[in-house]
DNA sequence: ACCACTTTCGCAACGCTGTTGCCAAAGTGC
DNA sequence: GCACTTTGGCAACAGCGTTGCGAAAGTGGT
């Protein structure tokens, strides 16, 4: 008895509208379910009762009741427990049920593929590594990674099915009816087309232009397949952890790795722009008529930030970073700022303390306000997958769009 | 028989929805209803008929009809004529009743006021302009402020009653009974909390350092009152203005007058941050350890452009101008680039060509993607005055906040 | 041990939303 | 003048959150 609630590409602005933008019953519906699924998630172990999720959605405590009994006859909640009373009956409290759905988030790096299976909390329950060469062709890749996809599903039916006294069969064992996968999160580096999953390029890799991956492995696999930018897949994941605060945070992920990008998050939800262009933060011009970039202009930030790695003044590189940071923070007025990537978690403290300094400097001659907090993202090396996996399930939690 | 449309400050994402994100049925309602009103408000004069508003809000035809003969009801939409017929009943074509309610802009500027008073459609009905003196002292200003509100509002009574056969008193002569006044929209330039309408800082006047010139209004003149930042509301003026294309377009205003700072507009709504404090464009470091800049750092967007500017170099202003245009365009992903502010209207074509030129060269480089088109914004120095009273009429059409 | 009280939470009736089925109105074209 | 097309209102309907009320499940005093 599976109803449907927001699938990807649901909603665009709050409600699960029309692309338009109209919205009926069932849509009010699907926000409505959205926003205490989202409790729900955040609650995480500990759960929540009825009447916290109606004080933190605005609905009544009947509506939550009514949409937490729905979502109770579809398993994605369990009562666990009560709270202790307060001199009446006590609290019943609700907790999501992780296993009631699946993604798979998938992460084409440079020369690596790394896949992850999640629950709908998000954590992994099973992963994949393997080497990847983008320039065996576009077909070999995708079916390369169409099997690393179902090896890892396979590797998850067994996971799922817990350990089996004896021979039982899978399907029958424990809890184990089949569980129900969302589809597949793809995250890669470069400019694409998140709407239509299509690649722009592949630097180094001229076959790959204007390649449809989506449809491609919307065939090959026969489940919904988003693509994002590896950067935005990242600011996802940060999004729906715990290093960020509540729903509505705004903040800016910063990666520095073998480039320099950035995801943003803006009020909760992913900025990606009408060309899924957004974040582009590497060649924001610093240092006009400075040194030369690979892109063809002058001064970008990412060519001096990656000069002075090369030269090992990784004090001048956090500065440089810094200046982007508190340029972009200035624009957005953002909450936190989160960095990442390889050259970062090789010297965090470094890092940390530099963009911080800039930060705090600029804040400081504002007057009052309080300067934008600066902290390493959590996650390490397998965010970029896990985050890719969230783009199935966040759409659930009413995290579509901005 | 008046009923309440979605007011100031009502909605946050979306649908009207309650301070924590739940929706119900009234706020569906309010969703739809602003939804309609806005496409009826782009229509503009040719009008628009059931059938088009059905298509573009994704509404069944019905509930256009149920939705609009409330509106009719309320006498904000109006019958106007009817389309060619294609073969069967001629579509009848609705318009937006443009004296149905009205806004107060006020616009304090640095030594001058100008308030208007527009219509629901954004047209001035009326304007007055004073001279201004910050260094008179809050309530002096408050007061001084509040007259001209009062003034304009009489003026603007004169003005709805129209040429009045003889003597016959204003309130009986045509439609002309009492136009609801849905509030005054303040803008001002500085730091400043819009939520709570608080100011933080006036460049030159400490005495102002928070003052809660919201309340202070509101206590004087008994109207909702919205105050927000100059550039933010020329940007939101803008938004709603030909200028821009639809109710989804992302741009960004640049004001370049005695500083420089930009009003940012996502997806239809302005972008403030969760502390007003988004749009300091004029702070962002284009020139690292470059020259000093007022606010006590270095190299500064703002210092170097009208460093530029003063030695009467527009070309070398523009270029730097552009510069930061197009880091924010690469960070944003947006639409559109829109200059205005005193220098900019005294060489127009010296900034739209030096502007455009950084961005076409940018575009080029990053191979296929169309350039960012940068155009002089419409409207003048009007134009935050008309912007300060949209603060009022935009929620009635969905365009609240981001 | 019992009773009064508090608090949670589901059932039932309700108002209001957009939706669907149907039909009158108002045109065109043969 | 008739057949056809298209618009748009009326009425019945399903489904949303809301309200009123009562059962369930505790605490605390007697």
């Amino acid at each position: 008895m599976h109803r449907t609630y927001a699938g990807p590409g649901g909603g665009r602005r709050g409600v699960g509208a029309t692309a338009a933008g109209g919205a009926n019953l069932p849509a009010l519906r699907s926000h409505n379910t959205a926003l205490v699924l989202d409790l729900l998630r955040t609650a995480g172990e500990p759960g929540i009762s009825r009447l916290e999720l109606a004080e933190g959605t605005g609905l009544t405590p009947q509506a939550v009741s009514k949409i937490t009994a729905r979502l109770r006859a579809d398993a994605l909640v369990t009562e666990a427990g009560r709270r202790a009373s307060t001199g009446g009956k006590p609290r019943t409290v609700l907790r999501l049920v992780p296993g009631a759905g699946q993604a798979v988030g998938l992460h084409l790096d440079r020369d690596e593929l790394r896949a992850v299976l999640c629950d709908l909390t998000g954590a992994v329950v099973a992963g994949r590594r393997a080497p990847l060469d983008l320039g065996s062709g576009a077909q070999a890749v995708v079916e390369g990674a169409a099997r690393e996809v179902e090896a890892l599903l396979s590797e998850g039916a067994a996971e799922r099915s817990g350990p089996v006294p004896d021979g039982a069969p899978a399907a029958i064992a424990g809890a184990g009816r089949s569980v129900p996968v969302l589809g597949v999160g793809v995250a890669l580096p470069g400019p694409l087309d998140h709407a239509r999953g299509v690649l722009h390029r592949v630097t180094g890799f001229p076959e790959w232009d204007g390649f449809p991956l989506r449809d491609a492995l919307v065939r090959r696999l026969g489940m919904p397949v988003v693509v994002d930018k590896d950067t935005n897949a990242a600011a996802l994941g940060l999004a729906l952890g715990e290093a960020v605060g509540g729903a509505d945070t705004s903040f800016a992920y910063l990666h520095l790795g073998t480039g320099l990008g950035a995801g943003l998050v803006v009020g909760g939800a992913v900025h990606r722009g009408a060309r899924t262009g957004a974040g582009e933060f590497g060649h924001q011009v610093v240092q006009l008529d400075g040194p030369p970039c690979e892109c063809g202009d002058r001064g970008c930030i990412e060519a001096l930030c990656l000069a002075a790695v090369a030269r090992g003044d990784m004090a001048e590189a956090a500065r440089v970073l810094g200046t982007g940071a508190a340029n972009l923070a200035g624009l957005l007025d953002i909450d936190l700022v989160l960095l990442g990537g390889r050259t970062v978690a090789a010297h965090p403290d470094a890092f940390e303390r530099g963009v911080g300094a800039v930060l705090d400097a600029r804040a400081r001659r504002e007057g009052s306000t309080a300067a934008v907090p600066v902290r390493i993202a959590p996650g390490g090396a397998r965010g970029v997958a896990e985050g890719a996996a969230q783009l199935l399930l966040a759409p659930l939690f009413g995290r579509a769009e901005a």
